[in-house]
DNA sequence: AGCACGCCGACT
DNA sequence: GTCGGCGTGCTC
């Protein structure tokens, strides 16, 4: 008998193998064996056993190293399919669902400090509506898509825990999706409360023990509830009622590494393979998703009213050039925002001040050559951080000491310029002395148990203010907080990118949804040069209709998502001429094989950030209707291989 | 992805 | 005269 193989490579085709006599008919599809493949040994994954091959001079398979198939047949499908939609191999898909080392020897069950049961809540009537609708899908056993769009705090958590119930009568399991797991602690324990030992997390910072252990509950059919980032869409579990993506709009699902699979497509590709339900939810769905639900692709369900009335907070836009004329420099804090800030310290609430950006400074120049600080790996400049004392490159990490002159000119000393997190709360200090305040960013939370640590700050009210990046505008449930300060909507809104108006939305109204959570209400103030913005204007009366009528208007006019489909390709390489004209060549081939096909193709040009730890990268475009013959060109163009005249090429299927 | 084979520049 | 650069091709 014959098997084939595939491996953990960028190359799709499988290789044939002989299956040794001895080891009788026990190889399947599925399962992992070691091969030898050229000089080396390599573990693939069989995805065929056949009678015959047209290989002449076949090699025998080294060793089974799965008594079991460890791939479910729906994980093959998936694998397939996410393969053949974003142009990477089968190996590549299936490396992703397993990561790190699997041991399928079985361990002592998974510690689960099984809370409380609890008794579910009655539903609000707008909630037991949504229910309604999603139990008939589930019942009949047909693919459905659901967009959930409830605003902050209506609930949308016990619907999702309905639904899964709904999926256990039926003896199915269901998924539930979070962007990060470490965000989302509360969210969790809901899930183990009524749940109990059903309840399986999935994530990246699983240990390799318990990774194992979780693969064999999902499969033997142990645990049944799966809550997990992007990579549990993929979870082994024998039959999915439910697939749920909490935040659907989150950046976080789609993956940024080869594969680069969006897990709501392929959430969707499960559905339809199971017959199960996707129920997409969010306060500021993604406008890829809003779309769909305007077509009738998805069905459009709302959640309009917050759990016990309360109302939503009042938003405040200030506009910064007012502060700009009369003190002629601009300033970190408006009188506004600082009075307001007052208020809520003195009156013992709490405040969180937004920014979305970390580190002291952005840029630090030299005042009297006027060169800034740029990374020697990258074409970035580096962004000052005060508590390391360094200067930091946010793209490849790399630091170095500020020194005291300008080593352009040796001249100089360097002044800092911008702000970041970091300078917001020194300034604080300097504004509120003896102010009690805690910074959230990605610098101050990498500590393990720093998560837990500064909610339990923030809960027992030892802080006043909270000062951090977009992590503050997630999930955060602090009833304490009635302020949020937005010291500038700008960061986000001018970025040269065509979602730049969506992200900033979306980070103001989740931002904005810290405020009141408690009994007392919430007010929000937010600082900007661009108070005139739709997406600015539309997060300040919550008004996610009017954000996306202008924003959908204006993807439409330029020919950008959801109306025409993108394709990404990245040519890389060491030595500036040979990508350049790698790049050059590559557009030239890719326009012959596009022929007279609508398709649209832009640049070549050099990426955003040209260079990244010493890479040269250029991009060029492809834009249309379809994937499909997007797909199809750039294969007749580079084949089997990911490469191109001696440069790698990245291949990413709907850019973020 | 690795690894082998294969032709053109600066070193013992 | 060799060591070594990375272009190209192959792996059942």
């Amino acid at each position: 008998m014959i098997a084939e193989v595939v491996f953990h490579l960028p190359i799709s085709r499988g290789f044939d193998y002989l299956i040794p006599e001895a080891w009788g008919v026990s190889v399947q599809p599925g399962m992992r064996v070691l091969a030898p493949f050229g000089a080396r040994r390599l573990v693939g994954y069989v995805v065929d056993v056949r009678a015959s091959s047209r290989i002449r001079h076949l090699k025998p398979l080294l060793r089974r190293i799965d008594d079991e198939p460890l791939i479910t047949p729906v994980q093959q499908g998936l694998a397939q399919q996410t393969a053949q939609a974003y142009a990477c191999t089968r190996g590549e898909v299936y490396a992703n669902m397993l990561p790190a080392a699997l041991r399928v020897r079985s361990s002592p069950p998974q510690e689960s400090t099984a809370p409380e049961h609890e008794s579910p809540p009655t539903l609000t009537s707008q909630q037991a509506a949504v229910f309604d609708a999603f139990r008939a899908a589930i019942v009949s056993r047909r693919p459905h898509t659901f967009l959930l769009h409830g605003v902050t705090g209506s609930g949308k958590t016990e619907l999702y825990l309905r639904v899964i119930a709904e999926a256990l009568a039926q003896g199915r399991g269901g998924i539930c999706l979070v962007p990060e797991i470490a965000m989302t602690p509360q969210t969790i324990d809901r899930f183990r409360r009524r749940f109990g030992d059903e309840v399986v997390l999935w994530h990246s910072r699983l240990t390799a023990r318990q990774r194992g252990e979780a693969w064999g509950a999902m499969k033997a059919g142990s645990r049944r509830v799966v809550v997990g980032t992007r990579s549990a869409v993929f979870a082994p579990l024998a039959a999915v009622g439910c697939l749920i993506l909490d935040e659907e709009h989150d950046p976080s699902y789609k993956q940024d590494q080869t594969p680069r699979y969006h897990a709501r497509d392929v959430a969707l590709a499960r559905a339809r393979l199971e017959g199960a339900v996707v129920i997409l939810g969010s306060a500021t769905p993604s406008v890829e998703s809003y779309y769909e639900a305007q077509r009738r692709t998805y069905r459009l369900v709302c959640l309009t009213e917050r759990i016990n009335q309360r109302p939503m907070p009042k938003v405040e836009v200030i506009d910064m050039r007012d502060a700009l004329a009369h003190r002629h420099r601009a300033v970190m804090l408006s009188d506004r925002l600082s009075l307001a800030l007052r208020r809520a310290v003195e009156s013992q609430e709490q405040a969180i001040l937004f920014l979305n950006r970390r580190g002291f400074a952005r840029v630090a120049q030299c005042p009297a050559c006027g060169a800034v600080r740029q990374c020697h790996a990258c074409s970035t400049p580096m962004i000052y951080h005060a508590t390391r004392q360094q200067l930091l490159c946010h793209y490849c990490n790399r630091s170095e000491p500020l020194g005291d002159t300008c080593p352009s000119c040796d001249r100089g000393y360097l002044r800092l310029r911008g702000l970041g997190t970091e300078r917001v709360e020194s300034e604080l200090h300097r504004l509120f002395p003896g102010i009690s305040v805690a910074r959230m960013d990605t610098d101050a939370m990498a500590a393990r148990e720093s998560h837990r640590r500064l909610y339990d700050a923030m809960t027992s009210q030892q802080v006043g203010v909270l000062v951090g990046t977009q992590m503050v505008a997630k999930g955060l449930d602090l009833p304490q907080v009635t302020f949020v300060g937005v010291i500038s909507a700008d960061t986000s809104l001018n970025l040269p990118d065509f979602r730049a108006g969506e992200h900033t939305f979306d980070l103001l109204t989740q931002v904005a949804g810290r405020a009141g959570r408690g009994e007392r209400p919430g007010r929000v103030l937010i600082q900007t040069y661009c108070p005139t913005h739709y997406a600015i204007q539309a997060a300040s009366h919550h008004d996610y209709e009017a954000f996306y009528r202008a924003e959908i208007a204006m993807r439409q006019r330029l020919g950008l998502p959801p109306c025409l489909r993108l394709i990404e390709l990245t040519v890389q390489g060491r030595k500036a001429e040979t990508v350049e004209r790698a790049a050059e060549t590559l557009t030239r081939a890719l326009k012959q094989a596009i022929g007279r096909r609508r398709i649209h193709l832009l640049g070549p040009a050099p990426h955003r950030v040209a260079m990244v730890r010493k890479t040269i990268r250029w991009r060029l475009v492809l834009k249309a209707r379809r994937v499909a013959p997007m797909l199809e060109a750039i294969r007749a163009v580079l084949g089997e291989t990911r490469h191109f005249h001696g440069c790698p090429v990245v291949i990413d299927v709907d850019p973020l």
